[in-house]
DNA sequence: ATAGGGTTAG
């Protein structure tokens, strides 16, 4: 194969090792790891595996067993020895061979090992090493690695992480290790954290049903939780309701989910309803009731009815936190009183508090809201003084203040600079710079930075909105060359166009600088949902295309109706 | 032992 140029690849290392394992031959398979390692194919945990299960094929236990003793520390010597980069992809095998070879302990190892060479550990690794204890039977030392990892934020937890945490649960009952309301709480309040509502509702079943475990309030909380963060407000005033039914109390912390929900959705009305429904109920509002309802109040810039809730607070005796004050200057910065925002911000200090980088970062945003990019510049300087350390939502608020100030340039310098500090910038990062360089008439900047992440081996692929914020760009400065060729990538990726982008592309079609055989495309990029909406609105939607381009047919009624409700136009 | 407040692109 080497003589006639026939590339050898990790998949036929692979294959030939295995080969010779299964025909005994494990040394002929080890003079092939060699191979590999001078042809820098990094070997993964099938080929450990087919090594290690030839050697115990061959009935060479001992071998087998120093054989993955030192399968760890040589590989790495050998990869370093020969400059093969032991990266984060490495670590991650390596720990998943450990965790599959009943080998925990020796996984948790290289865990440090990540640490100390910087490599962030992700999901993918803390299910292993989940999955590794689990094996073990080490379910308690799961639950607690678990737990670390969802308090400490050390990584999201997906559905192989709630699935290996279930196994667990009925594997600890089978040892005679009963999982309690506690056991099935946590994961269910997780579960409900990361959107899998209807994995907690599963899971709920399976505690009350087969278990015979009844729910607690702390249960129905995080569910009620979850539920309104999804928006499924009937299935929320549901479980409320099934709550009741079954004599357990609504507390303090469900009025304070239900009033938190309604402010955040605007409904601040609503909220004022539940407090008075918990008041009627004997529960006395706390200080996260005041902060939700003095934030859905900002959130609506009713900066008077927010220091009349304010007031009351104070009059019950209560002393307004960090988050209370966070929220109103929250407020006055959205509603650009830039003065009284100043004001708030030095009273935090004066009332003894300390500032943080939230409080930090939405001043900052403030100042470059009204063009104070000097004053946001010197804060930000300052929370560097003050030890504070930036974090992504800092970062994002100077890229966005930078752009919508004109000052592309520096928000690129500024991109840059954290690119070298090795803090995580992400998918949101170029949103915001291509979004920026095509407002600033900068296309060229825009189409380098989306070149950037669309060439391979991107760690994050552009999403939906950097499709949208690109053809934004190119529509903006009236430029149409790849407008097609985006429009049909991003039907390939599912993607849908949003209410500016689609507006956009209606503006320009009907001023006659687009050609209207786009309109085909683009209604297949409509989201589905709106599609079905309201069909009463035919006609008045109708009448609006026709005045403001008369040339469409009906190929894209559907597109036209579906726009039209997204600009709110009917 | 398990649950609830503040900043974040278009």
């Amino acid at each position: 194969m080497c003589a006639l140029r026939v590339p050898v690849s990790h998949c036929t290392m692979s294959i030939a090792i295995k080969c010779c394992c299964q025909l005994y031959r494990t040394n002929d398979a080890f003079a092939l790891l060699g191979f590999c390692f001078r042809r820098s194919i990094v070997p993964d945990v099938f080929i450990f595996n087919a090594l290690l299960d030839g050697l115990v094929h061959e009935d060479r236990i001992l071998e087998a067993e120093m054989f993955f003793k030192k399968l760890i520390k040589e590989l790495f010597k050998q990869m370093c020895a020969l400059r093969v980069p032991v990266s984060h992809c490495t670590m991650s095998i390596a720990i998943k061979c450990c965790c599959q070879l009943y080998r925990t302990n020796d996984a948790f190892a290289l865990l440090g090992f990540c640490f100390r060479r910087s490599i962030v550990p992700d999901v993918f690794i803390f299910n292993a090493l989940l999955d590794g204890l689990v094996h073990e039977d080490r379910i308690l030392e799961a639950e607690m690695f678990f737990k670390k990892l969802i308090k400490g934020k050390l990584c999201e937890p997906d559905v192989v992480t709630y699935n290996t945490m279930i196994k667990g649960a009925l594997l600890m009952e089978e040892k005679g290790c009963k999982p309690n309301v506690v056991t099935y709480s946590t994961i269910i309040d997780s579960l409900c954290k990361d959107k899998m509502i209807d994995d907690a509702f599963k899971l709920l079943k399976e505690m009350v049903f087969q278990k015979g475990i009844s729910p607690n309030v702390i249960t129905y909380n995080s569910l009620i939780d979850g539920l309104c963060n999804l928006g499924r407000w009937d299935e929320a005033s549901k479980m409320l309701q099934e709550m009741v039914d079954v004599g357990i109390s609504p507390d303090v912390q469900t009025f304070n989910i239900l009033v938190d929900a309604f402010c955040k959705e605007g409904k601040v009305d609503e909220a004022e309803n539940a407090i008075d429904i918990m008041l009627e109920r004997g529960i006395v509002p706390d200080m996260v009731t005041y902060n939700a309802l003095i934030d859905g109040y900002c959130l609506r810039g009713e900066m008077s009815k927010a220091k009349i809730i304010f007031d009351s607070m104070v009059f019950r005796g209560l002393v307004p936190d960090i988050f209370t004050y966070s929220s109103l200057l929250n407020g006055y910065c959205k509603s650009l009183k830039i003065d009284e925002a100043m004001d708030l911000f030095n009273e935090i200090t004066r009332k003894g508090l300390k500032q943080d980088v939230v409080t930090y970062n939405t001043m900052i945003q403030g100042l470059f809201r009204v063009g104070h990019c000097g004053a946001a510049r010197r804060l930000f300087d300052e929370m560097h003084k003050k030890g504070l350390k930036p974090n992504e939502c800092t970062y994002r608020v100077i890229l966005e203040g930078l752009c919508n100030n004109h000052q592309i340039e520096e928000a690129l310098s500024m991109f840059h600079l954290m690119g070298d500090s090795k803090l995580n910038f992400d998918i949101f990062m170029y949103n915001i710079l291509i979004d920026g360089a095509g407002k600033c008439g900068k296309l060229d900047i825009a189409r380098l930075l989306f070149e950037d992440i669309t060439k391979m081996e991107c760690d994050f692929p552009p999403n939906n909105v950097t499709y949208c914020v690109i053809l934004q760009g190119y529509l903006k400065n009236q430029y149409y060359d790849d407008v097609e060729i985006l429009l049909h990538e991003m039907d390939g990726r599912r993607y849908s166009l949003d209410a500016t982008t689609l507006s956009l592309f209606l503006d320009q079609i009907a001023a006659g600088l687009l050609d209207k055989t786009l309109l085909e495309l683009i209604g297949k990029l409509v989201p589905k949902e709106l599609v079905e909406r309201k069909t009463a609105c035919f006609v008045p939607c109708w009448g609006w295309c026709q005045l403001r381009a008369p040339a469409v047919n009906c190929i894209s009624f559907c597109f036209w109706i579906c726009t039209c409700t997204l600009l709110h136009i009917i």
